[in-house]
DNA sequence: TTACCTCGAGCTCA
DNA sequence: CTCGAGGTAA
């Protein structure tokens, strides 16, 4: 006999801490999710505190998906990055505000389909779109083991911990036996039940079950906890979604447990394929009817619709609803039901092709223009910003909207002491709509560009055909220095860790650094004479420009700063190139070769080259010691269609269109939008529409797809 | 663009 | 306690 069979526990224990789970699990869902209690506070408090007690006399039997596991666990040292097993995909947005925005939606669904104006209505499933954080839920032989932030749509954050705390999102899914008919089942365990279509139910839980859905905040919860935080002295959320974004940013559970956040399911991401004894669905309505059987919160808002019709009901319905809905809501989605024809529809770049968000127009307000600033950017554009008394629209305070240049300012007439509309376009950023002209009481002068740059005195211009006014004063101009300084550090370019803007506000001004280069020659002491920029900092600032001299070739190229030259260009520069003197001596037409570097990208980094005092900052800041690994010049890819336009029209018969234009691309070849004279071929599948005829219109070559690929291969 | 969380460190006052 | 910097989200 072992020793750990004397601390064997009971069979009953076992058994019964088994039972206390389904039981709490089953109370807990008609609690949260379904919000109709099975039984009073007190009974589920009594089998909680039981299963407790039970737990703490036999550790080793706690699972995962105890209830009683939501609360606890350690503050984490972070959040650790997990990988979508199926990316999380941004969605298209509607521009058309009006509720006939989705007959635009509607219309490109049946011309992608090619379905004629005599062709039934599409079948389409309508829902809010819930203003809260996207999140994915991974299950596991039905246990929640991973809840993950969106993040790029690639990667995102594992904030399990946080999200393990919301009574609505179910530990564990149970699937009862097979053939086992659902509608005799208790009702906490039909809850539970894998659907499958007939009512049949699946073997077993899917080895793999990704829920996609949204975290939010009730309007009720948000004040509630903002009562909250004033009785305790501190400060109050601005908004619901920040509040829930907050929490689920926390690193300390607990704290996150005392924030009152709900979940909506709107989706699947990675599900155990049929073929694996997954489950099986014909269209996304019955998919989202499963994940409500399964225990997960779907809203009663969720509903299927005919054709455009339908959908421009639902748009008006749902903006009539809005203000009661008890959450926030920024618009609608609408997607295809029919899985088979989203499968059809397929994808544009990142996003389906099968659904469309469309926002309800944006909430507007008044406020006054307190001033107009003009800033001055890395490359001198001149931008006016204007500076507003501050209104609180859309969840957030505003206090700055950009008028982009003069023309826009202009167009706009926008002036000091100005009564305005402005609203948040979009997704993010504020804007003003128009000026209140019976509001405007004198005169005032009308927003006229300076001829001087604001910061140096430096002559501002500009170019024929250009909207922007440049600064003239190039590194004279201290404002064009420090965002120079700032671009060189930061992440994505050399970067330089702790030297953010107030820091080099600080450097610039007294004058101690100047040039790229004086970065590498701070003293110590001179950092340290600096507020707030005591010996640590100061030291700190030394470590990260030490750190920082060890880069690669592509940020350095980046950092410096060359007008058109981005992260991307710097790349495919250095890929092309190898090395920083190849680029520096390289002629026009050499720089033309690189992939995505077109004339005015190339004339733009000759002239930065050409340049004495740019030159002298590249090798002063190799003589401070900033160095990089330089390659080889990649050999010329043998591009047989560079220089060629192409236009897709029809369905293909075994390339996608994406796939075919990846292809065309790789190749060197452009593939544009519409025909025109410029077209160097037309390739033509089934049903070509318009593009066709215009092609034999121009007499531009056609080719179907035989052709294309000969052509691939390097044919004539 | 704004809001939120976190971290390290400086500043202030006891 | 407060600030600056850095990161994330929409």
């Amino acid at each position: 006999m072992s020793t750990l069979d004397l601390f064997a526990p009971e069979p009953d224990d076992t058994a019964r801490m088994a039972q206390l789970r389904q039981s709490l699990h089953a109370h807990g869902h008609s609690y949260y999710v379904l919000d109709a209690p099975t039984v009073p506070d007190a009974e589920y408090d009594r089998l909680f505190r039981e299963l407790q007690a039970l737990e703490a006399r036999h550790p080793e039997l706690i699972t995962p998906d105890s209830p009683t596991q939501r609360v606890g666990g350690k503050p984490l040292d972070g959040f650790a990055p997990v990988r979508h097993a199926v990316p999380m995909l941004s969605i298209r947005t509607e521009t058309d505000t009006e509720a006939s925005g989705a007959e635009n939606f509607d219309a490109r669904i049946r011309r992608e389909l090619g379905l004629g104006p005599s062709d039934p209505a599409i079948d389409y499933v309508a829902e809010p779109k819930f203003d809260g954080l996207a999140m994915s839920l991974r299950y596991q032989q039905g246990v929640l083991v991973q809840a993950a932030t969106r993040g790029d749509g690639e990667v995102g954050e594992d904030v399990t911990q946080n999200i393990r705390t919301l009574g609505q999102i179910p530990l564990r899914i149970v699937a009862p036996a097979l053939g086992t008919d659902v509608s005799s089942l208790p009702p906490e365990v039909a809850h539970f039940a894998l659907g499958r279509p007939g009512g049949e139910t699946c073997p077993s839980v899917p080895a793999v079950l990704e829920v996609r859905g949204e975290v939010y905040m009730r309007r009720d919860d948000f004040e509630a906890l903002n009562d909250r935080q004033r009785l305790a002295g501190q400060k109050c959320f601005v908004n619901p979604r920040n509040a829930a974004a907050g929490a689920v940013r926390q690193l300390d559970p607990a704290i996150a447990a005392q924030r009152p956040l709900s979940f909506y399911a709107y989706g699947l991401g990675a599900v155990t394929p049929p073929e694996a004894g997954g489950p099986v669905w014909q269209s996304h309505f019955e998919m989202m009817q499963a994940l409500k059987r399964w225990g997960f919160p779907v809203s009663e808002l969720v509903k299927q619709a005919q054709g455009a019709p339908e959908l421009v009901a639902y748009y008006a319905a749902i903006g009539q609803q809005r203000d009661g809905l008890g959450f926030d809501i920024d618009g609608v989605v609408y997607k295809v039901n029919s899985l088979a024809l989203q499968r059809q529809l397929g994808f544009v770049t990142r996003e389906p092709r099968w659904a469309v968000a469309h926002k309800f127009p944006a909430q507007e307000m008044l406020t006054t223009v307190l001033a107009i600033d003009v800033q001055v950017g890395r490359t001198g554009k001149l931008t006016p910003v204007a500076k507003l008394a501050p209104v609180f629209v859309g969840g957030v305070t505003v206090t700055n909207a950009t008028l982009h240049n003069e023309d826009e300012a202009r167009r706009k007439d926008v002036r000091v002491g100005d009564t305005v509309i402005v609203r948040r376009a979009g997704d993010v950023i504020p804007e003003v709509v128009s000026v209140l002209l019976d509001k405007r009481l004198d005169e005032p002068a009308v927003f006229t560009m300076p001829r001087q740059c604001p910061v140096c005195g430096s002559a501002a211009v500009r170019e024929e055909g250009e909207a922007d006014y440049r600064c003239t004063g190039g590194l004279f101009c201290s404002a064009q220095r420090k965002q120079s300084l700032l671009h060189f550090a930061q992440r994505r370019a050399v970067e330089v860790e702790g030297l953010g803007d107030k820091l080099v506000d600080q450097l610039v001004d007294a004058g101690i650094i100047n040039t790229l280069p004086d970065l590498y020659r701070l003293g110590f002491t001179a950092l340290a004479k600096l507020a707030r920029m005591a010996d640590k900092s100061a030291q700190n600032i030394l470590d990260a420009l030490e750190k920082s001299k060890q880069t690669t070739l592509p940020r350095f190229l980046f950092g410096l700063g060359i007008r058109h030259v981005g992260e991307a260009t710097a790349k495919a520069l250095a890929r092309h190139f190898g090395k920083l003197d190849a680029i520096m001596d390289a002629p026009e037409e050499a720089l033309l070769a690189v992939a995505d570097v077109g004339p005015i990208v190339a004339k733009s980094i000759r002239t930065f080259f050409d340049q004495a005092h740019n030159r002298e900052v590249v090798e002063q800041l190799r003589a401070c010691g900033v160095t990089w690994p330089e390659g080889e010049p990649a050999p010329v890819a043998a591009q047989p269609l560079s220089g060629q336009t192409f236009v897709l029209t029809g369905t293909l018969p075994t390339l996608g269109r994406e796939e075919a234009k990846a292809l065309i691309e790789a190749a060197g070849g452009k593939v544009a939008g519409s025909v025109s004279k410029k077209t160097s071929f037309v390739v033509a599948g089934a049903e070509a529409g318009s593009k066709l005829d215009k092609a034999r219109e121009l007499g531009v070559a056609v080719l179907d797809e035989a052709q294309l690929k000969e052509l691939l291969d390097g044919g004539a």
